[in-house]
DNA sequence: ACCTGAACACCGTTCAAGT
DNA sequence: ACCTGAACACCGTTCAAGT
């Protein structure tokens, strides 16, 4: 009965299809995962998953929630600042772990409920730590995907480590792009293969993002900031 | 010679191929694109198209960079902080113009000609506002994504117009996520249907967390800011 | 030399036929 | 009643055949 082919499976079932789901993607990458391929993996026919997931954007949704129950929950006997950062440094190690999460979490048409409930327990946290309602709302959203531990890179790949092709690049980069390639040397101003270019430490540029927003959300608490003061031009004087 | 069927069209060409790539977008959406549904609104054959583009990756690239010719340039006869809001707006409103293009601009592997020059552009004006190397730097990084003009929502939508379901949903939301829905309440307390859950302004909220950073950079410049002291924990003292 | 239709190797999903 | 293989309506892209 059921299936008992090859290596003598396991009943399907939607947590199986999922975990499988979720180290598919880890092994082969997003664009590797299809219904058919999941299948083949887990020795049925295509069609089997069709009864534990509606669809590919179920099966999808299932995959974030997956990915999202492995953030520890916040320790909460610290002040807000301590706590709210400890969740989205957590959240950005489960997303870390597992690097097509970002773009399917993007790609969702609607938050899932694990989504959700990350949420709510980041909002519950800067209530408990006297936020108003007001100011939390609009302070989860200069959070933005920064809640999930995220930001997409915008800036260009660091240049090849080939040093001849290296040089070459930054030669050409510097001719059109003069105050990128700037950066790109950082301010050191020798064009050494082996010093420059380096690319960005991530961690570094995503907490030094984060704990900017958070040293503003303390001033504005701190001085009982209010929406209700909006209008034209209003907003430029926030911090003041 | 050449295309000349039915409505006698010009000839093919990449500009042509990639105009017409983008008023699809903007009208089917991003998913109703594909090589074939374009090469037919262009009454040619499909094949026909990779004459000016080697494949879907580069018309996307094309398309991306059709949009961000789009972003006004900015009048330099301002200061640091006025020049670099008018930027990163203009880029919002050509975004907002085509909706597929954050998602489009997401899923590049490499930035396009046109997404550097505007960088660049950026990067320029914090140089010649007074930000060292370093410093612009890692603002750039702070700004992220928010120097096109978007962030991805992370929020749910707003709840359904239909009174009934409405308040159904609101009360659902209130048992399992209270914090978000105390936001959604605006803090009102009344749960009466044509008054809450009216959603969120994009405008504003975007513009609250752009001008809390600009703050953020500001003092950073004028204290003379410097990422040579980092080390352990020392970022989280930055702002003090 | 140029163009292009057929074909290839995929998708997600439907549905009717088989047990 | 249950399961599933074949089929449908798509993709992006290759390639050889036709002019």
């Amino acid at each position: 009965m059921a299936q008992r082919d090859g290596a003598g499976r396991a009943p399907l079932s939607r947590d199986r299809v999922l975990r499988a789901a979720v180290v598919l993607a880890d092994r082969a990458g997003l664009e590797a995962l299809s219904m058919r391929s999941l299948a083949q993996e887990l020795g049925v026919v295509p069609m089997a998953l069709y009864k534990h997931v509606a669809n590919k954007e179920q099966l999808l949704d299932g995959m974030v929630d997956a990915v999202v129950a492995e953030i520890e929950p916040p320790a909460d006997d610290a002040d807000w600042r301590t706590v709210v950062r400890g969740c989205v440094l957590s959240a950005r190690r489960a997303l870390l772990r597992h690097p097509w999460a970002v773009r399917v979490i993007e790609t969702r048409s609607s938050p899932t409920p694990g989504v959700l409930a990350h949420l709510d327990s980041v909002v519950g946290t800067f209530r408990a730590g006297g936020f108003s309602v007001d100011l939390t709302h609009h302070v989860m959203h200069a959070l933005g995907s920064r809640v999930w531990g995220f930001t997409q890179e915008v800036f260009p790949s660091p240049p090849p480590p080939d040093p001849e092709a290296r040089t070459a690049a930054l030669r050409e980069l510097s001719g059109r792009y003069p105050h990128i390639a700037e950066i790109v040397l950082r301010g050191g101003g020798h064009e050494d293969a082996s010093v420059v270019g380096r690319g960005c430490d991530d961690q570094f540029e995503f907490e030094f993002a984060l704990d900017l927003l958070l040293d503003g959300f303390e001033r504005l608490r701190a001085q009982g900031w209010s929406s209700a003061a909006r209008s034209a031009g209003e907003s430029r004087a926030q911090g003041a």
